[in-house]
DNA sequence: TCTATCTGATAACTCATAGTTATTAATTAT
DNA sequence: ATAATTAATAACTATGAGTTATCAGATAGA
């Protein structure tokens, strides 16, 4: 008589409506269409609102299936993220961390920070992720993410941060570029020139700081914007397609023949931090936290 | 051959996770005994970890469930929310907004949103709480309460803070005590009264606030503290038992014998924000804030 | 207009499994 | 010893998820 919501329907629910369509959710389900179409009346019936409205010849999601499909959502996150924590739990580990991290982070601090971690709590396992810096602010904020080392110095709403590094900016120059480190002067040396730079959608944080510094000595430059990683943007300077502007220690590592010139007068400063979500259980969390302060 | 998780098992394992008895926890579910076991063992099979660590005479959490129960605490909290939300969008309202609120927000501003948020957006149903500062701060991280009206000035990790208004600090001394507001040079004229405040236990940062008036005068007061409301710190100071510190709008709509004397000249001024978890996916919560910058 | 085809809902079936009762084995308390 | 606990095991029952077959209504094409 009075059943109970199971994660079957919620399951069903999810399929169809993304499906919308009985038929093909019951398939991708591997059911028939019409249990398909009784456990979802069922769901219905359990919450008390209408999910689907089911026309003539379409199927479509109501205010309240769009709401439940919404929560469905995390929801079955979050139990993926319970079922691969107990797993590590039970294997006796203590927890997993899911690390995300900008390329450019990849040489400097990333390694250290992560030897330290194993060394002193060896049973947290760690899994890596290279993420453009906003993707790793959502992902933190699904819970798809525990960590994230962002080039921003402000916390987006609802992450803590902390700053692990600050560093000085760099312009990358073609090797026999007339403008070295000794005669450089200021970027109106470089009126002409085109200047390559990360895109406002990687990280607006990040753009907003280069672009400071092109305001700061009143020069409007020639931007072309490109959302890719440091060796690329390296190789479209050797091929002079223009200069750049990067975080000084991107330098170490590469092998290409182009010129850093330190930017060390000006008040901007690349700042490398470490973002969470406070509101996340993860008992990692703590360990590696109270190795980065 | 190979089960489903379902919120059965959760449910059965929460319940277990409770009582520890496998007897006990059944006759709470309403089944039996080996039904139970049964479950939760599948529960077990399925997550590829041992739950519970069952002696010869007693039954324990392993560290693995004890991560579980803190978890399936918080999936079924979420359960409920999505019920209430989808129950009300079901009735064509928009959505459901669980404020909390402390009793010395109840009279001022309140009201006044309240009523511009219910003219703006009818379909938005409200459920007013009246909860201590700290307890709505816990409330709103567990996802139990949309906004909070709270008097701190600071947003706690992983909650946003919007300021709301400011009022001066308000002594509150009995009706015929010698200093009035012509003759009260500094709090230093209440050397030998007992001063009657919230405990830190209320809200810490509202503590500090208060404490940090009377360090500001090299001054530390005999205190008694008390997580009460208004009206019984009123009734205290008629009484004779000692003074207090409250924001100045307290003196509204209460019909007690004391005086209130306005703390003008000092820095300190009482602060009522409004929090929230950013994390929230409550379509209400833009409607509010909308209203309220 | 008559088919052919597509949609989801309905009805009646079957079968997997949640939950049952009865019992065991092992402990502790009297 | 005996009684009273505990959880696990075995064998049964019956509920309801999922099945097949079919219907009713809509659309599109000939």
């Amino acid at each position: 008589m009075s059943y109970q919501i199971e994660l079957r329907h919620l399951t069903y629910f999810n399929v169809l409506a993304e499906e919308l369509h009985f038929r093909k959710a019951a398939e991708r389900l591997f059911i028939s269409q019409p249990g398909l179409t009784r456990q979802i009346r069922q769901l219905e019936i359990l919450f008390g609102a209408l999910l689907f409205e089911r026309g003539k010849r379409f199927v479509r999601l109501t205010d309240a299936g769009r709401f439940l499909k919404a929560e469905t959502d995390i929801l079955f996150s979050q139990l993926d993220y319970i079922r691969v924590q107990l797993k590590k739990i039970g294997e006796g580990k203590r927890a997993a961390l899911r690390i995300g991290f900008i390329g450019s982070a990849a040489q400097t601090v990333i390694p250290d920070i992560l030897y330290r971690l194993n060394r002193k709590h060896p049973d947290i396992d760690v899994s890596l992720n290279e993420l453009p810096n906003d993707a790793q602010v959502t992902a933190l904020l699904d819970n798809k993410l525990d960590f994230g080392f962002v080039r921003q110095q402000q916390a987006p709403a609802g992450l803590s941060l902390q700053k692990i590094s600050e560093e000085p900016f760099a312009l990358v120059v073609p090797a026999k570029h007339p403008v070295h480190a000794k005669n450089f002067r200021s970027l109106r040396q470089f009126e002409k020139e085109n200047f390559i730079l990360f895109g406002r959608d990687y990280s607006n944080d990040y753009y907003q700081l280069v672009m400071s510094i092109f305001s700061d000595c009143n020069f409007i430059p020639r931007v072309h914007h490109q959302t890719v990683n440091a060796l690329t943007i390296f190789k479209l300077v050797e091929k002079g397609m223009g200069v750049a502007i990067v975080p000084a220690s991107l330098k170490k590592g590469y092998d290409i023949p182009v010129r850093f010139i330190e930017l060390n007068r000006i008040r901007q400063r690349s700042q490398l931090s470490l973002l969470w979500n406070p509101a996340s259980r993860n008992p990692g969390i703590e360990a590696l936290l109270e190795l980065t302060r």
